[in-house]
DNA sequence: GTCCAGGGTTCGT
DNA sequence: ACGAACCATGGA
């Protein structure tokens, strides 16, 4: 077993996820801040309410009083707190001169930007820079260090950084390509995810198969 | 009612 | 570097 044929496996069950859903770059930051800790379905009526008041761009946010924009983020909860990381995004985001300039940014030094906005840890980076910039990085969330760590390839409790290095050096060396490192990136990301909702979902008594929390350990028998 | 979500980020120590 | 505290909705 090993990164990559995890990554087979899971591609061959599932198939190509075509992630992140969003009609923009824009509307996948917003929805990576929003999806902090949230179901999405949550995340995805906030972003209605964000689109149906013409709210969904960084100027119109930005100008947005943090107490309506909170109102119009009700559902996908913690809306207090997410109302003022995403005016401080927006901000960020503006003085940058937005995608544009940002685009033209080293794949550092851009997630460096992203993290140093108050709100802006590494998970919710890692989903800007892969999913709305395009840059080949691996995200680390609790369904990859849990799904890895019973599978054996890790610990579990490796810094985030570290785990972020061993994913995109080991696949790296697979794939040197940069085009083909983003898609497989983007690809295993939402893999996992889609794996750790669906396969616990198709057993109403599942008790030790999938990545949720109260499954004790992980099957994956049915594709490996 | 309880548990969990595409739980992470910040701020102490 | 690590742990605690913080936030708050909606669906199963």
């Amino acid at each position: 077993m090993t990164f990559y044929s995890v990554y087979k496996a899971l591609f061959e069950h599932f198939g190509s996820q075509h992630w992140w859903p969003a009609d923009t770059p824009f509307e996948v930051m917003v929805g990576a801040v929003l999806t902090q800790n949230t179901a999405w379905t949550n995340v995805e009526k906030a972003i209605a309410n964000l689109k149906e008041n013409d709210v969904l761009q960084a100027a119109a946010m930005a100008r947005t009083p943090s107490e309506e924009l909170a109102r119009l983020i009700r559902p996908a909860g913690y809306f207090n707190v997410k109302a003022k990381r995403l005016k401080n995004f927006c901000q960020w985001y503006l003085a940058q001169g937005e995608k544009q300039s940002l685009a033209q940014w080293r794949d550092h030094e851009l997630r460096e930007g992203l993290l140093s906005v108050n709100g802006v840890g590494p998970e919710t980076a890692d989903d800007m820079l892969l999913y709305a910039f395009n840059r080949p990085v691996f995200v680390i969330d609790a369904y990859t260090r849990r799904l890895f760590s019973r599978l054996g390839l890790i610990n579990g409790d490796e810094a985030y950084e570290e785990l972020r290095r061993l994913f995109e050096q080991t696949l790296g060396e697979q794939n040197q390509d940069r085009k083909a490192q983003i898609k497989l990136f983007n690809e295993y990301h939402a893999l996992i995810v889609i794996h750790a909702k669906d396969y616990c979902r198709k057993r109403p008594q599942c008790d030790e198969c999938c990545l949720r929390s109260h499954c004790p350990q992980t099957e994956m028998k049915d594709y490996v």
